[in-house]
DNA sequence: CAGGATCCGTTAAGATACTG
DNA sequence: CAGTATCTTAACGGATCCTG
């Protein structure tokens, strides 16, 4: 954050906004959880193709960065319940916009031409 | 896209936007071409920090997806300009909320509680 | 059930040098 | 000026097995 040029400043925002949700699953996993509360499996089952490990990894950021709540029940089964922060709720208008956004760009058809 | 759960199709829309825009400074970029119509130099005087070859990997990647264009001058000095497409433009209001929310996230502090 | 521990392959990204 | 060509490193993501 060096300030040097005019706007650093405004440039850093977005980057750091991308980068709090940086991660091949974390948009998933917000947007998922925007729905309510969710157990690690019912998450895992609502994106396949991550595995453990990694959804794990990703929770975890996400919760470092302040944007999900983990609850631990001290239980038997053990039980352990993600839902968004209030921080993390602000940032649903965005996930609508990226969905909707995303959903005109695939009807588009630009990604045909993006494989092409 | 198997499709094969309720709803596969909202997530992989926000997964589609957000690969769009994943890489280090593709947010810096297309929130800088929001200003105008930049020059090879003038983007990479603004994102310090990143080199020429991923400047450039990402200007291309941008260019690939229908986010940008490039409009290559024939002349001596060569001259390159970027700038964003109509697509690309429409993704303005995303760019100006993340930046909008990535102020009031490093305002709020949270920054300083990820680091710790 | 919800992970932790390991190992591994791929890719993103940085550094540096060179060119039409 | 606007790149391209290599090389190296670090991070990300995936697969598998194990545990409180």
């Amino acid at each position: 954050m060096s300030r040097t040029a005019a706007d650093p400043y405004e440039k850093c925002a977005v980057e750091t906004a991308l980068d709090l949700i940086d991660g091949k699953w974390k948009g998933v996993i917000l947007f998922h959880l925007m729905g309510g509360t969710l157990r690690f499996n019912e998450i895992r089952r609502r994106a396949p193709g991550a595995t453990q490990r990694v959804l794990t990894k990703q929770l975890r950021e996400l919760e470092a960065d302040g944007l999900i709540l983990r609850t631990v029940y001290a239980e038997v089964p053990p039980r352990v319940e993600y839902r968004l922060s209030p921080l993390g709720e602000s940032l649903s208008p965005i996930i609508e916009a990226l969905k909707a956004w995303g959903t005109a760009y695939q009807e588009s058809g630009a990604e045909a031409r993006r494989a092409a």
